[in-house]
DNA sequence: AATTTGTTCAACCGCTCTGTA
DNA sequence: GTACAGAGCGGTTGAACAAAT
């Protein structure tokens, strides 16, 4: 514990600075557990702390909140964070948003973490990055998400529906069974280093049994199909899709938007994706795949 | 066993956003 | 429209711990 200082924020009152006692959590607990309002630059002075207000709500949110999932991320978790990250960007607090639980801070670390390692092996310095196992799998989830579509196992029709105008059909491909929660590419024959945009996008996926709905977190253009406004893949979130009827209305809205969006993740996670999908690998898909890969690489 | 180096994560800082008078 | 206060956010720091030497 540091001494007390004169903090710039709380009208530069003495206020102690550093860990939490087992007492200042207790005391912080019991105010906060039991007003539903709490203003946050009241609290000190109500409860007694020696604390800048600031920091009371920062110890609160980030960790005596009873809601916070402690512990390490799941796959799935991790997962959803590097897709986020990369529709989003270092957006920590919306990114919390879309895992109850984790806290903006605690996905900020991991990521930082996670980044400084993958600068590490992109650099080439395996002395350092490869210290742990859990390190190379992180970095190859990673990997997976920002380099290397995996090849296509499957193909189904696909419809996007883009704006007010654009309704195009595209081949879906799946590199792998899904588990839900998970990001899955679609159809990854267009690598990285093309154009990309974030551009938010609903993907309505026809099948006899009515139309599932999910949110499409990027979206990637060949130079050929951008000029003809025509995407070629995009990545799928498992965990957001959703069942809607079908006359509901095609709409370029933002997810978030869409009234069918707020479907509670419980309902969600009993979706089994296998009722509709066949994940067989094909050997000559992956062929084809990185044939493409390797002619889309040479003519940009 | 002691020291150094690396990693994690709680906490701080300063800035921006938002609501209100 | 503006000024102010409080809340929220993201970048950064540093203490504590773990692993390597």
């Amino acid at each position: 514990m540091q001494m007390a200082h004169e903090h710039k924020c709380c009208n530069k009152q003495k206020v102690r600075l550093g860990a939490w006692s087992t007492e200042e959590d207790e005391t912080l607990f019991a105010y906060v557990i039991n007003h539903d309002q709490v203003k946050w630059s009241f609290v000190p002075e109500l409860t007694g702390l020696k604390r800048c207000g600031k920091s009371c709500r920062l110890r609160w949110i980030n960790y005596l909140n009873p809601n916070i999932k402690h512990g390490n991320f799941t796959t799935e978790e991790i997962s959803l964070i590097f897709s986020l990250q990369k529709s989003i960007g270092n957006k920590w607090a919306q990114i919390a948003k879309h895992m109850p639980g984790r806290t903006a801070n605690e996905i900020k670390n991991f990521w930082n973490s996670k980044q400084k390692k993958k600068w590490l092996v992109s650099n080439n310095q395996p002395n350092e990055a490869s210290s742990s196992s859990e390190t190379i799998h992180h970095i190859s989830i990673l990997e997976s998400f920002y380099q290397h579509p995996y090849p296509p196992t499957y193909t189904d029709n696909f419809q996007l529906n883009h704006g007010s105008n654009m309704h195009s059909l595209v081949d879906c491909s799946l590199n792998e069974e899904p588990p839900m929660n998970q990001l899955y590419t679609i159809p990854p024959y267009a690598p990285s280093s093309m154009a990309s945009n974030n551009v938010p996008m609903m993907l309505t996926i026809s099948h006899d049994h009515g139309f599932l709905n999910s949110s499409v977190s990027s979206i990637w253009m060949t130079p050929t199909s951008y000029a003809q406004n025509f995407p070629t893949g995009c990545h799928m979130h498992t965990n957001l899709i959703t069942w809607i009827d079908d006359d509901q209305p095609n709409s370029s809205k933002p997810l978030e938007d869409q009234p069918y969006s707020s479907q509670p993740l419980e309902e969600v996670e009993e979706f089994d994706i296998n009722e509709f999908f066949n994940f067989d690998l094909f050997e000559e898909d992956q062929m084809k795949f990185e044939a493409s890969q390797y002619n889309n690489s040479h003519v940009i």
